[in-house]
DNA sequence: TTTTTGGGTACTGGATCCAAAAACCGAAGT
DNA sequence: ACTTCGGTTTTTGGATCCAGTACCCAAAAA
């Protein structure tokens, strides 16, 4: 049917439009920690209403981008060893839960797709593409979210996986060789997920994050 | 002043209000799964207008609770063997992690206060006052994911938290006796948190939980 | 009788609008 | 020079308005 091939060119709500504009520019360090997120200047920014604005806001505040101090309006949170830490914690069984699954399911069309990603991972890596190495980090870690197939699971780490990137770029910016640890353990996770080693793949995973973690640590005490 | 005697009448914001009335109308069974939520109706229901209905609305979906179709509204989230397999396995690790972080901690005064909701929780048990039940058993997991002093972490299990909660109303309401196991396995995990053994802790949570979803997932395949 | 089309209705999503709280600023008084 | 008070400005939070879309039903066409 036509509508079928037309309704895809309301790509996505306005909303979201913003949350994703707003959300790399926190995570990238446009916008700094502190930041004080005024609704009407955003809304001109990006030519809407504040209507919207309001919602994506409540959202960024929700995933913990932004915090809100009650009648006095939103600014972009803080970074901090304490958050670092909460957010690590989280992420270690989270990410461990996924990977284990991943290597549950085996649907056996995403190893190849996982494979796709890992080359554009290296190959940012070696041209030291550090923004591209994030976004093609993301659709790999994306990927065994998905494979996973528990969207309970995917949107809790949707959340946490965002503020961690926050930590990660920084850290990974100031100190560029860090990504070498990564490039290598995700090959790993990838191996176990192929093998369907549910353990294997949960503990390699748990590993590499808790090894991410400490290094992301001690960078921000020095 | 006399405005001063009136202005905290409003105690929270709007939208939190709205959150808590409609949720707990979900987790009881009130509003049953499916049925349409329209912002004017509730607008109306409540005295307000549509924006903060809208917001409560958003936050509701976000949690889970409700499902939005793109234009058409939102309706209250289908339940399911499915739903309540992802939320489970979610909250497996998660809880177990509250629990060994408190038993890390060990703030000194939770104790006393684990055991006034303990006593609750049998009491309630004993009186056969199902809600009465579900209410102290609430606050007996928020402390102990504040016991944990992570407040990523406490926020995660408040949302799955609170998806749990329906399905397991609805199962202690269809077969009461459920309950022992669950007055029995909090009370191991209030002597684990003490003793600070924080594998201890979290093994029991683990198991009390894992429990607790195979008995619901009997109750719901028949 | 079944399918299509047109109009009417209902509801969401975005844009204003308005009130009230908080931050800002400057003048007066100590 | 420093504090305090009062008025002004900014900005949030809630109410309302308007446009666009999906749904329903009935009438016309096949």
């Amino acid at each position: 049917m036509l509508r079928d091939s037309l309704i895809d060119i309301q790509v996505r709500a306005m909303p979201d439009q913003l949350v994703q504009a707003l959300e790399s520019a926190i995570v990238f360090g446009e916008l700094p920690a502190g930041t004080h997120v005024v609704e009407e200047e955003v809304a001109e920014r990006y030519r809407v209403s504040r209507s919207p604005v309001r919602e994506a806001l409540r959202r960024l505040e929700r995933d913990g981008m932004l915090v809100r101090d009650e009648r006095r309006g939103v600014r972009v949170a803080p970074i901090s060893a304490r958050d670092l830490d909460e957010i690590y914690m989280c992420r270690i069984p989270l990410e461990g839960l996924a990977a284990a699954q991943a290597a549950a399911m085996h649907n056996p069309d995403v190893i190849p797709r996982l494979n796709v990603c890992l080359n554009d991972l290296e190959r940012c890596f070696k041209s030291g593409d550090i923004k591209g190495y994030f976004i093609a980090n993301v659709a790999f870690t994306d990927l065994v979210h998905n494979a996973a197939a528990n969207s309970t699971l995917a949107s809790l780490l949707e959340g946490i996986g965002k503020r961690a990137l926050r930590y990660r770029y920084f850290a990974y910016s100031t100190a560029p060789d860090l990504v070498t640890a990564s490039v290598e353990g995700s090959r790993e996770i990838v191996d176990m997920i192929s093998d369907r080693n549910q353990t294997g793949a949960k503990k390699v995973t748990e590993k590499l994050i808790e090894r991410s973690w400490k290094t992301i640590r001690n960078l921000i005490d020095a």
